[in-house]
DNA sequence: CCTATAATGATACAACATATCAACACGTGA
DNA sequence: TCACGTGTTGATATGTTGTATCATTATAGG
């Protein structure tokens, strides 16, 4: 792993899986970098006009299977994307009115899925975490 | 809380809550009280022609606000449907495999928050824990 | 039994995402 | 440099999940 935090290569991180880089992921990668935080890919295509809908959404899911970018859902189950800039196990909060998506780790986690690995029946494969925050900017706001 | 583990009076519910007891929202409630775990919206809806699909829509939502039944992500993010038994607070696990969900409590989860509440910038306003397993029935069956 | 209102269901629509497929770009080997 | 095979694109159609609309029907309560 060598994505070093905030400025990730993500065109190269597509090449060292064997894709082109092409024009069009090209332009979704320089978007991706500037707004990597809470994104939708509607709002994604539009910003691109001249990368076709269908693109965009594959060049994410190709960033989505390099493990580059989450896609985690809003309390009401609508998708948000965001970039990862911690490269292993991370979990992410996301601001419930901006959709701004931040992460954070916790060793606190690590026991408490051992804790309640003996409370269930089953062979645990995997989990999910998602914490909803009004972040500091929106509060500060006063809900507007 | 007077829902009684395994067999709430679902009717009841909607009843308490101002809705008539009608006959399609009968005909789902049946239903439910069959397959009450790891259901999908549109399976329920197949298996009901008699009940137009808009109105089990309404009806599961309506449960839905009632706390009687949720809705979670599976690893995909493609939504699952389950009744809830435990009348508070509680979690989720799903097996992967057949859809079946299960519920747990873990006090760990408490501390879990206070803990986390330290790391993140903003106000927790909520949070979703979902686990993901392989069900004893279905490691039985070997992968089949 | 009448009437106001809740509820239904057919249909259309919306949001999010993938499948299809003809046209195109790109790298490579001749 | 050309030709070829394959990866890529984008327009379009389709799929999935869910809600809005609205004319019609059912229901509860006087």
């Amino acid at each position: 792993m060598n994505l070093s935090p905030h400025t990730p290569n993500l065109m190269a991180v597509l090449e060292d899986r064997g894709y082109r880089a092409t024009a069009p992921r090209k332009a979704v990668v320089e978007l991706l970098e500037q707004k990597h935080e809470g994104f939708t890919l509607e709002a994604l295509s539009e910003e691109l006009p001249s990368v076709g809908r269908a693109t965009v959404y594959r060049t994410i899911k190709l960033f989505m299977e390099a493990g580059v970018v989450c896609k985690l859902p809003m309390m009401d189950g609508s998708p948000v994307y965001s970039l990862a800039r911690v490269d292993d196990c991370h979990y992410h909060y996301v601001c419930v009115q901006c959709g701004a998506v931040a992460e954070f780790e916790a060793a606190t986690i690590g026991r408490l899925l051992r804790a309640v690995r003996a409370d269930i029946q089953g062979q645990l494969v995997n989990h999910r975490i998602e914490l909803y925050v009004t972040c500091d900017y929106c509060r500060a706001d006063g809900g507007k």
